[in-house]
DNA sequence: TTGAAAGCGCTACCAG
DNA sequence: CTGGTAGCGCTTTCAA
């Protein structure tokens, strides 16, 4: 019993609603200049037919699509995932979808997935990178779309800055762990294609020098993830600076710089300390939970979403907290003595 | 300096190059009877015009779109994660993109997202969840679009049916359990729409009743997530039914009943056991390391692609694979003596 | 091998 | 308030 649905369009609900197919149109978009009756009848005959507009059709012709496009570095990353997730929720709210991209920290991927979020008229595009590429920009700003960007670029026409001050995070978990009596810091990043060194081994490092000018620090970058976080601890500790704290770029990194030090036996905090950075879920079911700093990833995805919908072109800026948990502690008394 | 960029269109293209845009067509589509000469200029003429299709267009003419579907339950559990990555990487080794759309466990959702798939067009969809809705299969039969189930739903037409013998890894975790010794065992599951007794819970009964009638056990359900977990066993240690293994329905919880455990001061696997399933990245950096099963979600991926792509309408069962770690041990020693 | 032209389903503008 | 209709950018016959 084959049955060959073809499907549904407008002016199949219009002859069966006795209306032009402009009237349909209005329905569906919710024009109020429809009368009340004749709304009921459309509405009755898209329910009859099942009818479901075509998305692609009204964004063809509409010169906009309905869909918010989010492009992240990492979305295995917690940190990335709970923004899109509240971006997805506003955007459902709202009659908005959104589609994800991922460029796994490859400035060439972050090109190409913008070119592909523009051809795909997206309404509004989430940029939630670390890398950054120049022609970026240029090409987004010729788009007219609505953008914003998060921790990377500067506030312009339709685009919309937000940015935390990763700096002084990093500053307040060096304070903290300085004040504990630790001298020998080291750092864990991730590649980025920020050159060689980061922005935030750069704060890092200037966190350092706020203390002292003579302050040693050594510093291991690897993947972005748990793999990645062990592997950093591992070349650390493979350089003979004994840190007597660890500094990590992120809370996922740091997950798995601990479990390295797992197993080697080394505890934590007694033997050394840790610090992670963004407080995802993950931060609370380490063990030892990690001392980090919030970034309020849902607040961002809110703000995300009405800065594409709404107001654009604003600059914004978040204060990270400190967290204090138990991966951090004094230092080791063997070391006090010296 | 306003410029009004009037995006590029086959036509544009087409006159730079001389043509008709029913050629220019044909090069993009790559259909081998345009001569190379013409190919040639017509490629020149897209580079010099850094033309870019328009993807709504070519789905609306052409019926069909080059964007797969999937649905998952939770991405936020990376086990969903790893199948949607995998899957985007074929995805675009082909030309194809994937939206994703999440359930949160909700039926609703489930058909809410379907119907928004088949309105897009999808040229396949991988439904990934654990739910059920029976309207379900009729509309996805209706569209007729390549479609393949995890875990839930049996082959058919366009559609491919992968599952892995749940019931089975169960049976293994119990197993390995029993033959150290464990007769007090729990369960920790997550809600699904499958009723009071889910197929899982159930598993885990029949695995017991394997080895003796009498056995008892206690469920505790809760949400698919860290603290889901944590809030489980919360539960299961209120009840007052002392367990001295927990099996979990998934990794995920089960990181977070660990935690729980490590809270109240009650070590792992020393005064009680504790297993996953589904051997996430995540099991091997919780604190201990977890038992678990393995499920082959990479493998699953490039499935899910092949059957949307190209054979379709299998049947695929994988069989899942015990993975011993240490939040599994003997009984502990105060209980042996009983 | 290429061109001309008829749609794909919908929006938006102009009349009535 | 409603209808008619010209596109939106591309694919796909049908002819040449």
């Amino acid at each position: 019993m084959e049955c060959i649905i073809k499907s549904m369009n407008l002016q199949a609900v219009a002859r069966r609603a006795k209306v032009s197919t402009a009237t349909v149109s209005r329905v569906i978009n919710n024009l109020d200049v429809v009368r009340p009756a004749t709304r009921q009848r459309v509405a009755k005959a898209m329910q009859d037919l099942n009818y479901h507009p075509n998305p692609h059709a009204r964004t063809l012709a509409g010169g906009k699509s309905r869909t918010i496009g989010m492009i992240a570095s990492n979305m295995e990353n917690p940190f990335f995932f709970d923004i899109f997730q509240t971006l997805e929720e506003d955007a459902h709210a709202n009659g908005y979808e959104v589609v994800v991209a991922n460029t796994g920290y490859q400035p060439g991927k972050l090109l190409s997935s913008v070119r592909m979020m523009i051809s795909r008229r997206v309404a509004g595009l989430a940029v939630i990178v670390s890398e950054m590429d120049p022609a970026l920009m240029h090409e987004l700003q010729a788009s007219k779309i609505p953008a914003v960007f998060y921790d990377v670029g500067s506030a312009g026409r339709h685009i919309t800055s937000i940015k935390v001050n990763y700096q002084r995070g990093i500053e307040l978990l060096v304070e903290h762990l300085y004040s504990l009596g630790h001298r020998r810091m080291a750092f864990i990043g991730h590649d980025s294609a920020l050159g060689p060194t980061s922005d935030r081994e750069r704060a890092f490092k200037a966190a350092l020098a706020r203390h002292s000018k003579k302050l040693k620090s050594v510093v291991a970058n690897s993947i972005d993830g748990l793999d990645g976080g062990r592997q950093a601890m591992r070349d650390l500790l493979a350089t003979g600076f004994n840190p007597t704290a660890v500094v990590c770029v992120n809370d996922f990194m740091a997950a798995g710089a601990l479990r390295e030090l797992r197993d080697r036996g080394l505890r934590v905090p007694h033997e050394i300390s840790v610090t992670g950075y963004d407080n995802i879920k993950l931060s609370e079911y380490c063990f030892p939970e990690l001392t980090t700093v919030d970034i309020p990833r849902v607040k961002i995805g809110h703000i995300v979403f009405e800065s594409l919908a709404g107001a654009q072109g604003r600059e914004i800026v978040l204060d990270p907290e400190l967290v204090i948990r138990t991966s951090t502690g004094p230092i080791p008394a063997s070391i006090k003595i010296r």
